[in-house]
Order: structure tokens, then C-alpha cells, then sequence
DNA sequence: TTGTAAGCGTTATCAG
DNA sequence: CTGATAACGCTTACAA
């Protein structure tokens, strides 16, 4: 067996100093790798000498405290079981860790985001990325007086970078009109997120503006996983007449939904086409391939991330146009039937 | 546009003890709610008010860097676009945040685990959790004075939990001998990934005692991913004669080794049966359902989790047995074609 | 060029 | 019970 908890970092700008024959704040001079220090050569080969030999390791702790900065971000999203998520996070964790800086994962699934907020200040982290996460409805002051970046949910008060999610609705819409299909069905969930309501929105003006209107029972409100999905797509088979063709809030949903089209006997593409949202990565996994709306969800986390060091470094961080979102046509979509 | 970086916490607890008209020190000690701690009722509703007024908020550094402990854990993973590992993630996560502790995610993907080790030291964190990271093939000392807890790895020198990989091969096995298959494939990466390494010796050894040997042409190596697998499934069809099973080693693979059968016009499971490993949320996503073995991917990063808090606790971390696999059969295999 | 002194926000050890 | 006083490891003036 192991052995037990050892101390991590013993070796100390003191214990180098005194190696080196020299102070300690020379040390830091040094090793801070301060370009206009000027430090007699000699000295400074002894000293980082002294520190190699020592096995010597800054202590980000000590130092954060006095220049009072954490140098690590707080990362919040609703759920990691989404890949989706996964890959937001995959994007912000590559660009913070190249900046040297730590990302604290908090997923909100469990503990619920005031929680992790209240955890991530007391860490005193330099900022905090949040993913959909309702941020409007969070209680009052829960992000006061910290530097946030929002993704996916367009705040006036906050910085954010977003996809663009109502052109994402209107693509769907678009493509499915041109396959000639004219009776339509949409699922998404209930709750106030803000991307799957532009999504909506998107899809149905579209419709609206090609003079279709979408009856309430064709717009079905589940869960926005894989069971809410088949679930909301149980209901709307049973529509009399049946819509030919199905745009999910996102790519969960449109699994669900397309389970439950084999379990009804509802062949896809032929008898009905669906859509999903987002273009994880199983959407390929399906066969036929999802037809889906690609979401840059990794590029979502690089620049959310890129925007809060901008913030940090006290640059100007102009908010960005919504990223641009792709139809990726693939198997599960074709032309009406007659 | 939102104002510009705000300091996150002004109020300290000097504040605090002015306002309550004590000392410094005093306000810790309530504050830290030391419950043995002996304060008049008084002073400490005091105290406790005044905090409330300021809206004070412990500083987690400041406590670090006297106690000498970060309250905050590494978590390195190979790669977080794979479901499964974003499932350990968050099991960790989840017994973290339960105790308090930050968790300071790695993906090693980008910048390799030696990278993230010694920023983690840097950091100081209390220990570290790494998953299948080959911590063998580390650099000599990258682990050293660390307290670590490896998942899917056993080292002698260090603890760790892992699943029963033998027994998932042998399951796999099994589960395809019973449906009367004779002839069979493998396929897994070159890495010496201990995971892949023990399902293909625990398939291997079980179709050996049932009299059957893999000759070297029917083991495929390729990488982990759905590319691999579809091209190790291309070379697997073209055996002859042909494979009537194949066992993955893990479902992305396998979600590749169908999209191969498929292109090749070879019908799953009727003339051949493909198993995966893992049993990732998308092994259900795709019809018919895969067979696979289930690892209990989260339960793994939640006990990494536990048995790290016991260490770190000095509590004697006994190293528990693997953890149990389960065969979950769907429906991508079926009794061999006559 | 280098050393001294002060202090970041806490906790911990002692005397009063 | 309470309150000085001394760390923790480092950075940053300011002297020497």
C-alpha cells in the first residue's frame, strides 16, 4: 500500500535563498521571471540553480494572495451528461489552461448554480463562465460584483457570447419547407432557456412567413432529453393529420423522437422527416445520420473563455455577433411524401 | 456594457472586527465555527451580525495558504468528447463538491498530463484523480509526493479504483459463445491503456478455455474512436472466412465497427454480431441497441473521489476490489447464422 | 545590484 | 473568555 498524504510543496523561495546565499525577495525577483529586473548574472544562474537542484515550485496559493488574483475561473453548465456541454467545456478549459489559468468544473445538475456561486467566491476566482443557466432567474445579487461571461443567454447587464440560435430555428424551417413538406411539429422543453426559446422562435417565424401557422397541440413541450423527446413524439404521431416533418430543440429530443417513430412503425425519412439541434457527436452515430443544425459548441467555450481574460486583462471586450450556426442535411430528413 | 472587473470580495474580516468592535483573530474563531470554541453568546451574535451586515465572505486562499491545504483536487482525463470519461467527471465532481472541495479539471487531450501535473503542484492542490492516463508511462517524478488516486490503472505504488476489465472481455465472451459463435474478432487500440489491455485478455483467455484461439488477423489494433472502428470493422469483413462477433473495446469503436457493416451491406445482428464496452448513453441512441458491457463510469469517478478524501483524512484507504461489469444485451447481437 | 520591511487574509498559539 | 502576536509563502516598494 501507498503511502500516506505527503505535503505537496515543502521547498520554499527561502529554502532557495538561502542556498543560494542570497534574500529571499531576490528569489522572487528571479523567479518571477520579471524582465526589467535587473539581476546581476551571476547571481541569478545561482539562484536558479540553487531552485532546480532544490526541486523548487512557485506556490500559486501565496501569491494569488498578495496580487489578489486567484489565476483559475469558475465553469458552470447545467449538465456534463450532455455532450453538448461537454464540448463547451472541452473549448474553455483548452483556452484557460493555455493561459495558465485553472478551471474549477461545476456541474449545476446536483447542486444547483447559487450553490457553486457561493463556493467560486469564496475561492475568489478571477471569473465565472455560465452555460444556460438561467441567469435571469437567478436570485437577486447571486452574481453581483463578479466578472461573468454568460453563454447562450443574452443578459444586458453581463457579458456573453451566444450562438445564433433564431437563425438556427429558421434554418430548420427552411429546409424542411424546401423538401416541400407543409404540416409541421416542434418539441421543446418548458423551461425558460434561452436558447431552445430562439430556437422556437426562429422555427416558427420561418413557417409563419412562408404562411404557415402552427397549431398548439403541433408544439409539444417535454424534457429536453432523449425520453422527453420520444415522449413528445408519441403525441404528435397520433396528430390527425400527422406532420410530415419534426424540428427538435436539440439532438436528445430528436434521438428520442426517432425511437419513437421505430417503436410506432413510423419510418424516417420516408413517412416522416426530424431534426435535431446542436450536432453532438452521436448524431453521426444514428443511422440514418441525424439531420441536425451544427452548434459551435466548443468554439461557444473558446471565446467565452477568451472574453473573460479580455475582461480580466481590463481590455475592452466587445461583444461578439452571435456565432454563426450550419445546417449539417443528413439522413433524417427527405422530401414530403405525397 | 457590463462595468469592468470588480474586486470579488472587499469585506475581510478585519472589517468585520471593527464593526463588532473585537479583534481580528476573534472574528475567525467564530466565524470558523470552531464548535469548540468559547465565545459569550454575545460577542458572537455580535460578530455573526456584523459579518451578515458587510456581507462578509471567507477567503478560501487566505485559509489555504496558513492551513496548508487548498481544499481543492486535480481531475485529469484522456479526453472529455468521450462520453464515458465525462460520466467519471462527473461522479468526482459531484462527492467533491459534496465535501467542499474544488475540482480543477484537466483534459489531456491538448496539453498532456506531464503539463497539467505540475500546474496542479503549482497550485498546491490536495491531491490529484487521473483516469486511464498510463501513469506507468509517465515521466519519472510527475506523480512524486502527490497524493493520487488512479482510476482504471492499478500501480502498485499508488491507490486507485478500477473496474473488473477481465471480466468484461470474459463477459463479452461468453454472451457471444452462448449464441453458438465460433469465429470471432477483436478489436482495440495499440496503447497500453490498462482498460483495453484487460478486456481483450479476459475475451481472449475465455474463448481459449471454450477451445477456440484468435488468430493474429482476427485482433484488430486501431484507435479507441468511431474512425478506428470503422476501419478495423473493413479489414474484420474481409477476413476469410468472415467473423460471425465482434467484441470492441470500448462502444465508440463499436458505433464505427456498424457504420462499416452497414456500408458494407453486412446486416447486424443477422449475419454478424458486434459487442461494445462501456455502455455509453448513445449505445441506446442507435438502432437496434447495442450490446455492451456496462462500466459504471460515474460510480468510478465517485469512489476515485471518496478513496481520496479517506487519504486525505489519513484514514487507512483500503483499495476496494474492482468494481462489478454487467453484459447489457440489446440488440445488435444474436445466435450465429447457420 | 541587493537586502530590509511591510503586508495580503487567515489560523493558531499564547498570555492576559 | 478575549486579544496580542506570530506565522503561511510570496510580491512590492524602498533603502542600502
Amino acid at each position: 500500500m501507498p503511502a500516506n498524504p505527503a505535503p505537496v510543496s515543502r521547498v520554499t523561495m527561502m529554502d532557495v535563498a538561502r542556498r543560494a546565499g542570497v534574500s529571499q525577495p531576490l528569489v522572487s525577483l528571479v523567479i518571477g521571471g520579471n524582465p526589467r529586473a535587473r539581476v546581476a548574472d551571476a547571481t541569478r544562474e545561482r539562484i536558479l540553480e540553487a531552485a532546480r537542484e532544490l526541486g523548487y515550485r512557485p506556490n500559486v496559493i501565496a501569491r494569488s494572495l498578495v496580487r489578489g488574483r486567484a489565476y483559475a475561473i469558475g465553469l458552470i453548465i447545467p449538465d456534463l451528461s450532455n455532450p453538448f456541454f461537454a464540448d463547451v467545456v472541452r473549448g474553455a478549459e483548452k483556452v484557460a489552461a493555455d493561459q495558465g489559468y485553472a478551471v474549477l468544473f461545476c456541474d449545476a445538475a446536483d447542486l444547483g448554480a447559487e450553490h457553486h456561486l457561493e463556493a467560486l467566491r469564496a475561492r475568489q476566482v478571477d471569473g465565472v463562465i455560465m452555460d444556460a443557466m438561467g441567469a435571469a432567474s437567478l436570485e437577486q445579487g447571486a452574481l453581483a460584483g463578479l466578472n461573468v461571461v454568460l453563454i447562450d443567454e443574452p443578459v444586458a447587464a453581463f457579458h456573453g457570447v451566444a450562438s445564433d440560435a433564431v437563425e438556427a430555428g429558421r434554418l430548420a424551417a427552411r429546409h424542411l419547407l424546401e423538401l416541400g413538406h407543409r404540416r409541421f411539429g416542434f418539441m421543446g422543453p418548458a423551461s425558460d432557456v434561452w436558447a431552445f426559446r430562439m430556437r422556437e422562435r426562429g422555427f416558427v417565424q420561418q413557417l409563419r412567413s412562408a404562411g404557415i401557422a402552427l397549431e398548439s397541440d403541433q408544439l409539444r413541450r417535454s424534457a429536453a432529453t432523449v425520453d422527453g423527446g420520444r415522449a413528445a413524439m408519441r403525441t404528435l404521431l397520433a396528430l390527425e393529420p400527422r406532420p410530415s416533418a419534426v424540428f427538435c430543440a436539440n439532438d436528445l429530443m430528436a434521438v428520442g423522437a426517432l425511437k419513437a417513430c421505430a417503436r410506432g412503425g413510423v419510418r424516417v425519412p420516408d413517412d416522416v422527416s426530424v431534426m435535431g439541434c446542436d450536432d453532438i457527436e452521436a448524431a453521426r452515430f444514428i443511422t440514418p445520420e441525424l439531420t441536425t443544425i451544427t452548434i459551435p459548441a466548443r468554439e461557444l467555450g473558446a471565446r467565452a473563455a477568451r472574453m473573460l481574460f479580455r475582461l480580466l486583462n481590463g481590455e475592452h471586450a466587445r461583444s461578439t455577433r452571435p456565432l454563426a450556426v450550419t445546417l449539417a442535411a443528413r439522413g433524417t430528413t427527405a422530401r414530403a411524401p405525397a
